[in-house]
DNA sequence: ACGTTATGTTTACAACGTCAATATGTCCAG
DNA sequence: CTGGACATATTGACGTTGTAAACATAACGT
């Protein structure tokens, strides 16, 4: 009989979902451990089987990083979705994604900068992690582009109501994603220091108003 | 008769100036050959020294980027400095300063990364790098503070023309930091890839103001 | 049943960060 | 001028890493 053990993906050889495995492995000690304990070997150390045994999934320490990002990408995005939701009024909607930008990169620091650092040499090299990232911003770029959600409503897109023209909101969603991105990177390396913020303590959507109300788009 | 080979420092043991040059070293590799081929080795190899020669100097491999990175908060403030002074006007100010930040970034990708990265695993451990960074914070936040009271009106300056309330300046400092600082992460990784923009030709000062557009530092 | 292919292991190597022991140059006290 | 004392650099070594090559084993189609 086939053995019944496999559980989402069709039963597999001889591990199991190795690969699957491996990139758990990997956010695990970067979770807890962090960057600089994350390595191949102890990837292969954690899921039980020998050091070389990653390379039957992954080309390169760089491909599990990247399968590992892309990851990220994806829980950011779902994270940015699920904080919109509730929020009715686009502009609290942003404030919301913003929000839940924060959230992410200050709870998971080690990824968020995995993301978006240089520990992946050539991201454009890593399709998966590509896709990953530019979903991530269509979620943040939907809302200042076709916020209106398919509603028939006469207030139209969620940014033109703040005195941003309809051509202006592709730029105004890149805008509105350096700031908030900027504001995370900041936060998370300790940089900001002026401004008695304690990151940690602090409610997020707190802080997206009192930066973001520099922002013309973003005022509630 | 002494040696007559020191040039500002006070003439030296055995190399000269070893601590200096292994931070050229590190700056030429890093900035040649990238972050992945910079290894404390490797710095003693191009320094012509032992390989253990830079623990006389540094302690870790850490000390040896921070120096590197401190040297690169140092240059960034200075080039935010000299792209500012001939601006008169607070808004060109801005714009300028905010000009000479992408600037660095994109022409410094490798210096910037590890700037605000996590290859430095514990930046307040080294209070150089500390001094440097909070000074050139202290460059932008000046001219957020200097803009206040500007000349009223105004009509096309992307950046705040009008000034921020005295209150509100560290955090219209911030933003503007946030903002500039995302802008510049996001586009050296190649995560804005939508709005067919050519970081490397096109005018800096250009980006700044299509994007700083969505800044409005008059409300608030 | 059998061979092909996908998967995993063993062994090996060069490079790295770092430590301990040692050597060497510099400088001050006599 | 001389002899330590001390700061500076080198040698050699150890454990860890990324990765390649050779080998082993299990699954699957025929």
């Amino acid at each position: 009989m086939s053995t019944s053990k496999g559980e989402k993906t069709p039963r597999r050889y001889h591990h199991g979902d190795l690969r699957a495995e491996l990139i758990r492995s990997a956010q695990t000690i970067l979770e807890r451990e962090g960057m600089a304990k994350l390595s191949l070997r102890a990837a292969a150390r954690r899921t039980g089987v020998s050091q070389t045994a990653p390379y039957r999934h992954f080309t390169d320490k760089a491909a599990l990083l990247a399968a590992v990002a892309a990851g990220g990408f994806r829980d950011l995005a779902a994270a940015m979705r699920a904080g919109a939701a509730p929020a009715s009024d686009p502009a609290e909607r942003m404030v919301a994604i913003g929000s839940a930008y924060l959230t992410f990169a200050l709870e998971h620091v080690a990824v968020f900068h995995l993301m978006f650092g240089t520990e992946i040499a050539d991201k454009s090299a890593h399709p998966e992690l590509r896709r990953a990232a530019d979903e991530a911003f269509a979620v943040l770029a939907n809302q200042a582009v076709a916020g209106n959600g398919g509603r028939p409503g006469g207030d139209g897109a969620p940014l033109a109501d703040d005195g941003v023209r309809e051509a202006d909101a592709p730029d105004a969603a890149i805008a509105a994603w350096s700031f908030i991105h900027g504001l995370a990177t900041l936060l998370i390396d300790g940089q900001i220091r002026s401004a008695r913020i304690d990151a940690e303590s602090t409610d997020r959507a707190a802080l997206v108003r009192r930066f973001g109300r520099f922002l013309n788009f973003a005022r509630a």
